[in-house]
DNA sequence: TGTACATCAGTGAACGCGCGTTCACTGATGTAC
DNA sequence: TGTACATCAGTGAACGCGCGTTCACTGATGTAC
């Protein structure tokens, strides 16, 4: 066990952070071609020389840019999963409602890295490649241990997918035609999983 | 109804056909930023010089690209699902199993429009994004159709969503940890939807 | 059928621009005595 | 506590490169007579 309290960051590990809380929403909004070095640079408060004394590359950045997108907007869900839970909704029902929540379909850049990336994935190369692996096998295993009692493991890798497919498709359409496509893909993972609790 | 018979194209009809249906392809390779003007008329044997005689910007070209796509995509699965109902399957397992075939894993250039570009669509503006909420529209729509009798018309999207977010993981993983991704919702689709059919 | 001309699809050099990356430098921070 | 120096995070000009787009030109096709 490494380091079980938090270690005090250094001036440069603090910025350091700071650019890679940046430019995880940055690749969330703009994809992984979407946002420049020098932008993510600028929103961070600096230049962009600065960058190389940071990241190897531009690659390097975006691999740590999906590892702590992940965990902040797996963070994120997880706080909404267990307010929804107290208030007396199955654990599956709670992540359905909170994953495919209207407020997401128009705040990409706090979201899932799937939903905001995931047609893009399978293009990447090395590093960023296999940490792509990674958020898609860290997503499912957090799907597939919120499923509910009786229904098999197996549709864990269905399930992920309802729900990162209908967020992509939602924020395409937006709007109104967006949050109905939210509630009718809602509705359906409900009464197919958990009919039991369906509205 | 207006021209039922093919009329015959011109020399430039004809060259731009062959510009879209290369640019079809690169685009499900690449993604819109994948694949560059110059690269495209270079694969269909020209020279990037001629590319504004034929459209009046890349996105023009992009729009184009994606409905000859869908309709060439469209029309490939359409005959794999007659192939297999020929064999006695019915039309949803014939769709579920045509469309995540193992196949489809390493040919997303000659695949689904969402499958290679859903997660870039929402940050699309203009004819380009207008394009994209057809294609969404138009594949719920073919999903829908192919619902197996009594099932809610509303799980359209739900189903639709979970073929194309599965194809994305599956090829973000690759291999055979793709192929058993395909594998398994496969299974989960025809369990939950057509449980008689199910393997 | 043959010649003269007009049309037009396609060529390739050139443009401005923004990108990722490099590097000599600055100026603030922290350490040694 | 104060001075001198070393460290080092961040600056900003510069680089090569590839992109989308423009345009004067070429050479093949097709039409008129």
């Amino acid at each position: 066990m490494p380091t079980p309290r938090a270690t005090p960051r250094s001036r440069k590990e603090l910025t350091h952070d700071r650019i890679i809380e940046v430019a995880a929403r940055a690749i969330r909004r703009g994809g992984y071609h979407g946002v420049g070095v020098a932008d993510i640079m600028k929103e961070a408060g600096l230049t962009h020389g600065g960058f190389y004394a940071h990241f190897g590359s531009r690659d390097e950045m975006l691999v740590e840019a999906m590892q702590h997108a992940a965990r902040e907007s797996g963070g994120a869900l997880m706080d909404h999963v267990i307010e929804r839970e107290a208030q007396g909704e199955s654990r599956f029902v709670a992540l359905v409602q909170a994953y495919l929540a209207d407020e997401a379909l128009d705040n990409a850049e706090c979201g899932c890295v799937l939903a905001a990336l995931s047609s893009e994935m399978f293009r990447q190369e090395g590093a960023v490649r296999d940490e792509a692996r990674q958020r898609v096998i860290g997503m499912v295993n957090a799907v597939r241990s919120a499923l509910p009692d009786g229904v098999d493991n197996a549709h864990a890798d269905a399930v992920t997918a309802t729900l990162i497919g209908t967020m992509q498709m939602a924020r395409t359409l937006g709007g109104k035609a967006g949050k109905a496509m939210l509630a009718r893909t809602r509705e359906s993972l409900i009464s197919e999983y958990e009919p039991g609790r369906a509205g």
